[in-house]
DNA sequence: CACTTGACAGCACATGTGTTTGCTTGCTAT
DNA sequence: ATAGCAAGCAAACACATGTGCTGTCAAGTG
């Protein structure tokens, strides 16, 4: 019996072994721990099969080096989850707080996946939780998580938190410079832009990514 | 000359390059290795100053296990970021992909932070890409991805992926169950309620997450 | 000065571990 | 039948790799 892409049972199971072996553990099986655990009567069995699956391309082996099974896509990017701080939140009526003067060691932490940002661009993210409906012309609702890089200028496009200076208050908008004045336009098109003066705009960072959790 | 953490130069160097090794081979360094590319004399120097990493609690090792040396933070810990299947695309005159019917193994994966769901939870959690605007007014725009869990029933309340067979389309709203009709309701409170009868709707999932990346 | 201690060197040894070689077994096509 | 082949088995082999001595050397200590 095979499965759907051309794997015998037990190639299968080592598969899942390798998997749950270095879950476990932090380092990857050896051909005798596979062996023993899955109860295979011989090591040359055990290689016969990795052969295959490294064929198949379901695992890279590294040629006599003991332990050099790895699984493609945990391989070379550690599977550790990024984090950044945590700094506060974010509400129509106030500043942002200042990333620089929160305490950074000590703030909480929320994990970012690696899809929405890779280590190198972590750098300067920070996030903030979002309190009200005020940004909801920029999608983002109550209790959502927005990760902001710390930046005081913006491309025409970017998602930004600005500050508006007159009014004393900071919302989420895509920033356009056009000639003397500065558009800020909500992400949902339904919606009308925001005209105002550069001077009144003060940028607190960009926008990189949104967290919702509905649990 | 030592750090601040109490650990000798010749320490921070092997501990730097444990960790190097790591996200380069994917695998973890034998002591040998550690001699060789560090141009230490002997292997017996490179086990000294292991012990002495493994007492300061900056590495675990596995005794008498070839390429037994794990960094902390990469190895059981739960900082490991959760997978889950990136099963399709999600449009609004479009059914969703049936989750059974995926080869899972081949899909594509998302990682999710730890915030949003734990380990438990994620058990029946697929992620589907948003294609188009349909579901703007459930704030969730094109390319944002969302995170279901497969279930056929909801509570009142619940964010629901839910397809109206009449319609044949599939959309994101609250679902509420008032009496013999049902009420779909936008997440934006601006935008209209849709009510409909109980056999025109087909639950398909549950939303438990919404993971935006603006990069 | 004798003595201790941390750090390093060199080397041998035991065993952990991947590989190879022959030898079955069960199945399929000729 | 018979050949061919994937899959499994067992044992032996050979190198990879962690460990355990035995020393050396410099810095401290009384």
């Amino acid at each position: 019996m095979r499965s759907a892409d051309g794997l015998s049972v037990r190639q299968e199971k080592i598969l899942h072994y390798i998997e749950e072996f270095f879950e476990k553990h932090g380092y990857w099986p050896a051909i005798r721990d596979i062996q023993t655990d899955l109860k295979i009567s011989s090591t040359s069995v055990v290689a016969y099969n990795l052969k295959a699956l490294q064929d198949k391309g379901k695992i890279n082996r590294q040629g006599k080096v003991s332990r050099g099974i790895t699984l493609p896509r945990t391989a070379p990017a550690a599977l550790v989850s990024f984090q950044v701080p945590l700094l506060g939140t974010i509400t129509a009526g106030q500043p942002l707080p200042d990333p620089e003067q929160v305490d950074a060691a000590g703030a909480e932490k929320v994990d970012v996946p690696q899809d929405l940002a890779s280590a190198e661009k972590l750098k300067d993210v920070y996030a903030l939780r979002v309190r009200g409906q005020s940004m909801i012309d920029a999608l983002i609702d109550d209790g959502d998580i927005v990760l902001l890089r710390r930046q005081e200028t913006a491309n025409n496009g970017d998602m930004v938190a600005a500050m508006l200076v007159e009014e004393n208050a900071v919302t989420l908008k895509k920033f356009y410079h056009e000639g003397l004045r500065i558009r800020l336009q909500p992400a949902n098109r339904t919606m009308e832009p925001i005209f105002t003066t550069s001077d009144n705009v003060r940028i607190q960072g960009r926008v990189v990514g949104v967290l919702r959790s509905l649990f």
